[in-house]
DNA sequence: TCCTTATTTTGAATCGATTCAAAATAAACG
DNA sequence: CGTTTATTTTGAATCGATTCAAAATAAGGA
C-alpha cells in the first residue's frame, strides 16, 4: 500500500482530459462542468489516485504554511523544557488560528541527510536563541527565508529579534523581596558553560555570562542597590539549569554561617527544584525562605507553594513572532517585551527573629 | 533580504558550466573538479545564491526526512497535555538519534490552504488517536503514505496500530488498591462526549464509551469481582478530562454518604487534578484517600504525593512506531505492550476505623 | 440563422532541482 | 605517439503538479 505510482497526467489521459482540466478538478472544481468533473473523480478513484501530490503542488506554489521553530537543542527540548514547552504551546496557539503548522528543528544535528535548519520545509523560522545564538542566527541566515530570533541577548541590530526587558524584570523581582523586608538575598543563576557553576564573583558576570544572565543579574544590582546592597553582599551561585546542579548549589548556599532568607532564581525550572530542595531539608517556604523565579511558566502556578515570579508575556511573544514570520514582516530592530510581577505564595516577609 | 531569485541554473550560466556540473558542485562536491568547483562556488556567493533549493531537491528525491504526528486536537495539544508531550518527547529521543525532524499536525482544521494531514511534508504519518481515531484514519489513508496508530481503539485489523493493553493495566491499578484492603472504591472516567459526565451506569460502558476508556473499566472490574465487588458497587463518575469537569466529578463522590476510600483514575492528569481537590478539602493522600492514576507521565513523579500509576512503555511505543515510519516497515496487526504498576506514595491502606 | 458573450477546455510553459547515459577531456602506459 | 583507461563535464529528461493565454464550445439575443 505504498504510494500509488498514478499522476495526474495518467488521471488527465485516462479520463480524456487535458493535464489542466485535470489539476483544476482538484484544485479548483468549481470552474470545471459538473460532467466532466465527476468522469475524472471517478478515473481517479478507479485508478487509485489520492489526489494531487504535495510535493508537485508545492515547488510551484512556493508557499508551505508551515513555520520552523528551531533552537540548538535536541527536540526533546521543545516538549520538556517549561519554558520552551509555554513559548511552543502560546505559538501553537496563533498558528491554530490561522492554519499554518509547526516544524520542530533541532539545530545539533549537522548531518547531510539529516532534517535541519536547512532542510526544512517552512516558510520560515522562529529561533529559540537560549545558547549558541549566534550560531544559529548564522546558519539561518544562509537559507534565506525570513526568520525572527527570541531570547537572543545579542547586540547586532541587523538581526530582526524579539525580547523581553530581562533588567527591569530582574529589578522588579529584587525589589519585591527587598520590600519585604530581605536583606540577606542570594542569586541562583544559569547557563550552559561549566566554569559557571559554583560561587561567582561579580566581575565574572560581565566577563563570561551570557546577555540573558548577565542582563538579569544587573537588573538585581540595580534593585539592590536602591537598597544599599553592593554587589559583594549577595551570593550568586551558578546552575547549568538543570536539577543537579541546582540542588548542589542550593547546597553551597545553605552551608554558609548566615544562609539567605530569601533568593532570587533565574528561571522558574530551578525555583522549583531549589523549593523541591528547600522542602526535603524541612525548610518552609516562604515562612523560613522566600524564592522568587522567573519566566512565569504554567508549573509555576501549581507547584507548592505557587511560585512568585516575573511573568513574560507569552502570548504576545508568540502573535508578534508568527505574524511577523507570516506576514514576511519583520522587525526592523530589536523589541524588548515588558515582563510582569506575579506575586504568589513563595515569598512573605522575613522572619521576625 | 527576501530569498533571493537566483536558480542553480543562473549559477550554471553565470559560470560557464552545465547545470549538471552546477548541481553536483552543491551535492556531491567530491566528483568535480577542484578548480571549477571553486569558481562555480565563487560565482554563486556572488549572485547570492543560498544552496540548492530544497522543494526542487524534494521533488526529485521524494524523501524529506520527516515525520508528522497528527492528532484531532488543535496545534496546543502536543505541548501541554501530559500524556501527548511525553509520548512527544520520547518521540523526539528516538527522531534526534536518526535525524528525523518532526511536524506537528492538527486534523481540526479542515481549510483548503490549512497545513493538514494532506499538505504535511513528512515522509509518514504517527497518529494520535485519542479521540476522533477512526476519522484521523480516515484522512491518513488518502494521503497514501505509511503510518501508524497510536491508542487506537478500533477493531479494524487492517489498520496498522499499536497500542497497550488497557485492561491489564487497568485490572494491575485495580488489584493494588483492593490488596492494600480497600473495598468502597469509585471510578474517575475520561471521555470526550458531553452526555459521559457524571454517574456512569454499568450498561452505558459498553453502549457509549470509547474503546479505551472501555476496556479500562472492563480491567477495573475484572480485578474487582476478583474480589468479590460488583459493578454495580463501583461508581463510575466520568469527566472530559479537564479540570473543571473533575473536579465537578469529585464533589459529586464526595458528596455521598459513603464517600470512597479510593479512587481509580483513568488518567495521571485527572488524577493530580483530583488529588488537588482533596488537598484543598482538607483530605489526606493517601491517609483518608488513596489514588491511582493512569499513564505514567513524568508530573505523576513530581507531583505531591508523588503519584501511584500504571505507566506506559513510552519509549518503547516511540522507538517503534517511528521505526515503523521510516522503514516503512508497518505492524500487520494491532500489538498491544504490556503496562507497568509504579507504586509511589499516593496509595495505602484505608484508615482501620 | 447569425453574431455576441459567457463558460469550459486545452496545451505548453514553469517551478528548481537531480540524474544518468553519452561525450569530452585528461592521465597512464608501452 | 597512439591506445586504453580513468576522470570530468554535458545536456536532456524527469520529478508532479499549477497557471494562463488562447482556442473551443455553449448560451443568449435580435
Amino acid at each position: 500500500m505504498v504510494r500509488g505510482n498514478v499522476r495526474l497526467a495518467d488521471v488527465a489521459r485516462a479520463a480524456g482530459v487535458s493535464q489542466g482540466t485535470a489539476s483544476n478538478v482538484f484544485s479548483r472544481p468549481e470552474v470545471v462542468r459538473e460532467e466532466v468533473r465527476e468522469r475524472v473523480l471517478k478515473v481517479a478513484r478507479d485508478l487509485g489516485y489520492g489526489g494531487p501530490d504535495i510535493k508537485g503542488r508545492l515547488l510551484r506554489a512556493g508557499r508551505v504554511n508551515a513555520i520552523g521553530v528551531a533552537a540548538v537543542e535536541p527536540l526533546t527540548y521543545f516538549f520538556d523544557d517549561p519554558w520552551a514547552r509555554t513559548l511552543m504551546t502560546a505559538i501553537g496557539e496563533v498558528c491554530d488560528a490561522s492554519g499554518t503548522g509547526i516544524a520542530v528543528v533541532s539545530a545539533m544535528n549537522e548531518e547531510r541527510l539529516a532534517w535541519n535548519i536547512n532542510s526544512a520545509l517552512v516558510d520560515g523560522f522562529i529561533l529559540l536563541c537560549v545558547e549558541g545564538g549566534e550560531r544559529l542566527v548564522e546558519l539561518t541566515r544562509q537559507r534565506q527565508l525570513p526568520f525572527i530570533a527570541l531570547a537572543l541577548g545579542i547586540e547586532d541590530e541587523t538581526i530582526p529579534a524579539l525580547g523581553i526587558d530581562n533588567i527591569c524584570g530582574a529589578a522588579a523581582a529584587a525589589r519585591h523581596l527587598l520590600e519585604l523586608g530581605h536583606r540577606n538575598i542570594a542569586i541562583l543563576s544559569i547557563g550552559d558553560v561549566d566554569g559557571l557553576v559554583g560561587q561567582i564573583a561579580p566581575e565574572r558576570v560581565d566577563q563570561e555570562m551570557d546577555a540573558t544572565p548577565r542582563d538579569r543579574i544587573h537588573g538585581y544590582w540595580q534593585a539592590l542597590a536602591e537598597y544599599g546592597l553592593s554587589r559583594e553582599a549577595v551570593p550568586i551561585e551558578g546552575t547549568l539549569h538543570d536539577r543537579p546542579s541546582t540542588l548542589r548549589a542550593m547546597e553551597a548556599l545553605f552551608s554558609s554561617d548566615t544562609p539567605p532568607t530569601a533568593i532570587l532564581a533565574m528561571s522558574d525550572k530551578v525555583a522549583i527544584y531549589a523549593m523541591q530542595w528547600l522542602t526535603e531539608r524541612g525548610l518552609k517556604v516562604p515562612e523560613d525562605v522566600s524564592i522568587i523565579g522567573f519566566d512565569g511558566v504554567p508549573e509555576a502556578a501549581t507547584s507548592l507553594p505557587r511560585l512568585t515570579t516575573v511573568a513574560q508575556p507569552f502570548a504576545e511573544i508568540a502573535r508578534r513572532s508568527v505574524t511577523a514570520i507570516l506576514e514576511n514582516a519583520l522587525p526592523e530592530n530589536h523589541e524588548a517585551l515588558d515582563l510582569e510581577l506575579v506575586v504568589r505564595d513563595s515569598t512573605a516577609p522575613p522572619r521576625a527573629d
